[in-house]
DNA sequence: TTGTATGCGTTATCAC
DNA sequence: GTGATAACGCATACAA
């Protein structure tokens, strides 16, 4: 049984716009009005349809969120910054999953835009032209995370990745390494593939290795890719470091570097990327480039907000990320 | 610019009814004027406001979901599987945490309540009277996972832990333990509490072990709490065997045992519980409790849409779980 | 201070 | 086959 505004105008014996204000604190209401919907609001438990609501305002306090796998324990943080963040200002969170795949990517835009949500935030590897044309088509805020889209009236929220690679790449020649090779992601991902990759390689050419030596072998973040690409990269070639574009690839080739009895940090040191909550506790721990998710869902859910409360705010935000030194490295 | 149903018609040549007809097939309407209607569609973008059509069909085609923590790799692989299965469906989900907070639970059915979700999937740790009123006052499909709610017109779904706990200390058993201590959950967590306690309990007994002096702290499923605790634990009694409510403080555990240079298993076996992706990877591998989140996750949605749909289901489902035997055990 | 009427964007029910 | 029109539940302009 669902009461609507007119039952409880009804109930309180006065008229509909009468409740409205009272739930709104909208115009004056006598007291002994006012006392009389309380107390019928309060027995019934009516709640305004939000639907309704929506309609006439022309805002559902909604934020639609796309991200690849929520699994993930990067994006699973970083959802759970959005939403908290998001809550704080009102806001809910309608969640959707890509899988990374571009179909299912537009897809979920077209269920938000049907759905009216107030503003996007989009976690993907891609940027393709099909994107930038649903986009320009989604009159949404946009805002996207991992990503640096130059694309007008779009928010991009990325660490500088080129960068962050580069130093975590000196850190291992630092220690000693010589023989160094990359697993990496698809270098179509421009942000987490590519440009940690371009880090890695300059870097490796400022130690005056031969780029055309240097071993990069693609996975796909998962510890399975790590594992098994480690060992292929074995099979090639001595190394003894290893930069990983994600800890889970990194967890995958420590993994397979102790299943072969070769000892970490001492025969090959391993570093990689996003400072997972497991990483501080594997053994040997993970030296990694720390990236604060969760901090970088709030940033993103502030963001949107204010774009959509029509503020005006940075079109790039560039996140912070650090260096955490463990025992994977000497 | 966002188009609506009269301005589509009227681009079109036709009328808003015609319109409608066209975007849901009811109706008959004329191969030409269809195609014009298309065409426009096409051209525009256009997409119904799905609110407008909540409020006419009480449908929202959303389903809210409160977890204590999406970050918590059990609720985002249970999501996962929600999402997935919704999405199936047509169904989009309303993400929402708690924190385990009851306050904040209950915000979250009034936000659904108030946004009219066509279904609740509710993940917590307590049942409690307010909740029972909460539910009564909430007239949604409501389903429940991870407790045994017992409560009319709602479904619970989750495993029988006690007989899982039961089988895992068993395993401890006839692997040699002896002196067996268990790191659980708080016991006002019905579940993953107070039930895995039980099957604990009754098991050492069974082997003769004196229920007074049988230790059993009391953690908060984290990392940290499973590594203070086992601490604790080694600092009052020699033990053999410990059985963890979680893969989480099971591997804190280990990581405690490690960093003192206690062996496992030789020295002390260990066994958790849900089957974490990191469990089994981690040095050495965890022996422990599969739980299948995402399995459950696609049919607590299944259920709740046959719910929604009318259709008779039942009201409690049982899980089933798995014991991984790895190298954490002898 | 209060109530009535209108409109938000759809769909469904009627006439035509 | 097609087009007006009345809901859906609410908020607001306007009248009283």
């Amino acid at each position: 049984m669902s009461f609507n505004i007119k039952d409880i105008a009804k109930l309180a014996g006065v008229s509909p716009a009468t409740v409205s204000r009272v739930i709104n604190g909208t115009g004056n209401v006598k007291d002994e009005k006012r006392d009389r919907v309380l107390k019928v609001l309060e027995e019934t438990g009516y709640k305004p349809n939000a639907l309704a609501r929506g309609l006439i305002h022309k805002r559902t306090y909604t934020l639609g969120i796309v991200v690849p796998d929520i699994s993930n324990i990067n994006f699973s943080e970083f959802v759970k910054g959005v939403e908290k963040e998001a809550k704080e200002y009102g806001y809910n969170i309608l969640l959707t999953t890509s899988g990374n795949d571009l179909n299912r990517e537009v897809e979920c835009f077209e269920v938000f835009k049907e759905k009216r949500v107030d503003g996007i935030i989009f976690t993907g590897t891609r940027y393709t032209e099909k994107h930038k044309t649903v986009i320009d088509n989604t009159p949404i805020p946009f805002l996207v995370f991992g990503q640096n889209f130059e694309h007008e009236n779009i928010i991009s929220m990325n660490i500088d990745n080129k960068k962050a690679a580069y130093e975590a790449t000196k850190l291992l020649f630092s220690k000693g390494a010589k023989n160094i090779a990359m697993i990496g992601g698809p270098l179509w991902d421009r942000a987490a593939g590519y440009d940690r990759f371009m880090g890695f390689l300059t870097a490796a050419v400022e130690e005056g290795l031969n780029p055309n030596n240097l071993i990069y072998e693609e996975g796909d973040f998962t510890i399975k890719s790590g594992y098994e690409l480690m060992r292929a990269i074995l099979d090639k070639q001595k190394v003894d470091a290893i930069l990983a574009a994600n800890d889970f690839m990194a967890l995958g080739a420590i993994k397979c570097l102790l299943d072969l009895g070769i000892y970490v940090p001492k025969d090959v040191q391993v570093v990689g990327f996003d400072d997972n909550i497991i990483s501080g506790i594997y053994n040997p721990s993970l030296t990694t480039v720390k990236i604060d998710f969760n901090r970088a869902g709030r940033m993103a859910a502030k963001s949107i907000i204010n774009k959509i409360d029509g503020k005006i705010i940075k079109k790039y935000i560039e996140l912070e990320y650090k260096l955490i030194i463990r025992n994977s490295t000497k």
